[in-house]
DNA sequence: ATGCCGCCCGTAGGGCGA
């Protein structure tokens, strides 16, 4: 079994403890982390090592910032997409073995009348072509991280409230669709067909307790990784602790 | 609803997230 793991943690120095016991009793394989609000250089890649991690991380200060954590060796790091010129640090990719995995913190939006939206689309557009070529490349690729798109109506608490605002527009759910119409597959729902459940919760309104959440962290993944997949679950528990992320992880097993 | 909550920077309160 291999186990691959998302988690928008909402800055890493508040969250470095409960992110370390996570990994202590679920000992993923990989686990890709956004939102670390870290500079590469207040990184607690120490902490990571000490657990048997090898580290990749592209940091910001403030906003933003992505990495990915692995058991096994990762080779071939490139940060952020390729020809495409962005500030913010939101794309960091790795090679497992023959697995190619981009982990990716999608642009917010703030709401569809704003610049941010526009950015935000225009960025999935170069991520789309990224994404296309990274296909060609490596057949076993795994696209994992806060989508900030919830993709149907039932990844919505309430979706007439949510109609066409940010998180949720047609607009954005177009991008969602365009990566799966290159070969992606989402793996949640491939997997939990029926199942209603969600990956983020707002902190205000006592959203997590009413479930008043939306399902925005994805793990998309190839064909020839799906074929190996076996369960991808959300994990709720971090969500009851003090001071949690207003995000939960994700976790993708494979077959060996 | 220019609201709610949390984090960052910086040490007040605005920017941003979702």
């Amino acid at each position: 079994m291999l186990s691959i793991a998302t988690w928008n943690v909402n800055s890493i120095r508040v969250r470095l403890e409960q992110v370390l016991t996570w990994m202590r009793s679920h000992a993923p394989d990989v686990l890709a982390l956004q939102e670390l609000k870290s500079t590469d250089e207040t990184f607690p890649i120490g902490a990571f090592s000490a657990l048997g991690y090898q580290v990749a991380v592209s940091g910001q200060a403030t906003y933003n910032g992505v990495a990915i954590l692995s058991l096994k060796p990762l080779s071939d790091v490139v940060h952020g997409i390729p020809g495409y010129e962005d500030a913010q640090k939101r794309v960091l990719t790795v090679t497992l073995d023959d697995m190619r995995i981009i982990c990716v913190y999608v642009p917010n939006g703030a709401s569809v009348d704003s610049d941010k939206y526009q950015y935000k689309l225009q960025w999935f557009e170069h991520f789309l072509k990224y994404a296309e070529k990274t296909k060609k490349e490596y057949p076993k690729t795994v696209i994992l991280g806060d989508y900030n798109i919830a993709p149907e109506d039932r990844d919505v608490h309430d979706p007439v409230l949510w109609q066409g605002q940010v998180l949720v527009s047609e607009k954005e759910r177009a991008c969602f669709k365009a990566l799966l119409a290159l070969g992606f597959q989402d793996t949640f729902r491939v997997l939990n067909p029926e199942e209603n459940n969600y990956t983020w919760w707002d902190y205000r309104m006592n959203a997590f307790k009413r479930n008043m959440g939306l399902r925005l962290d994805h793990i998309l993944a190839t064909h020839a990784v799906m074929v190996r997949a076996k369960q991808c679950d959300v994990d709720k528990t971090p969500r009851t602790w003090e001071r949690p992320s207003d995000h939960v992880p994700l976790v993708l097993q494979l077959d060996d």
